[in-house]
DNA sequence: ATGTGTGCAAATTGTTTGCAGGTAC
DNA sequence: GTACCTGCAAACAATTTGCACACAT
């Protein structure tokens, strides 16, 4: 646990060099979505995650951390065609081979943190010019757990 | 401009398999995402345009179709983090290989038509047992003219 | 004192829905 | 006449914004 108190400073830093705070309510919405960093929280389900630990925030403040976060490079935000954007904590260990695997029958969301596109990046680049800084990787599906339930 | 006569009718029967018509509507909204296939349109910009053609129809109607299409694989809903969702069509004879490339400069959107996820559906499903059926690619980055300009 | 941050409520925006009527087989 | 479709306006839901106040330097 001492490692996302870590994560907590290194954030803090990073705030700081942009000339922002790590106001309370701040820390509550990053430590609550490091405790959860795999679970692709929207801001509403993060504000009532944050409320249960910190009463005095609102869920405008969680929107408003949210946009800092991202503008800052912290977090992703990922669009699952559900009506919402859910947050993605990039944590700085896990290079950007990150994506996703939705299943369509459950909704359930899984992570893959291996590298997939190989050489798209460099393709891309030599074929059109253009520089690649982020991606987003959605594969949509059926998931492990529904096939076995539907081939029963 | 035979060949877009022809995948409307292609589309129609896809309807009327599913026990629906091809309207006057649904026609114009059909036949103007196809003249403006690689426009990535919002439902609401695919609107102003079939409005030009036909006065009769409502924002509600060209959502509406919109769903029907994507239900039916038609067209495809990308999310580009810009608010709204923009439609695809999923011309039969390109396949699935379908990228995105989505410059965070001026915000234009680029297809991509080789494959460059290899063998990544492969891969998914033997480390995961996730049966792919689609996916969503977008690379974010600074295209060729954004760059030039960049750099003049 | 200036700039940054806040909660709350109101406003905004993309999308969906209820409804009364229209049309095709 | 049954099932599908429509436009319109109202409803809805996610997100943003205006504002008056709070806090730190």
């Amino acid at each position: 646990m001492e490692f996302l108190e870590t994560q907590i400073t290194d954030i803090e830093s990073q705030l700081h060099q942009a000339g922002l705070k790590l106001t309370p309510q701040r820390r509550a919405t990053v430590s609550t979505l490091l405790h959860n960093y795999e679970k692709h929280l929207s801001a509403e389900e993060l504000f009532t995650l944050v409320r249960k630990r910190e009463k005095d925030i609102g869920l405008a403040t969680v929107y408003r951390t949210l946009e800092i976060l991202f503008e800052l490079g912290i977090v992703n935000k990922i669009n699952f065609e559900d009506g919402m954007s859910r947050y993605d904590l990039r944590l700085s260990d896990q290079g950007h081979f990150h994506h996703h695997l939705l299943c369509k029958v459950c909704g359930k969301i899984q992570e893959v943190h291996e590298d997939l596109l190989l050489d798209g990046e460099e393709k891309v680049k030599n074929k059109f010019g253009f520089e690649v800084t982020d991606h987003r990787l959605i594969f949509h599906g059926i998931c492990a757990d529904c096939l076995a339930k539907k081939s029963h």
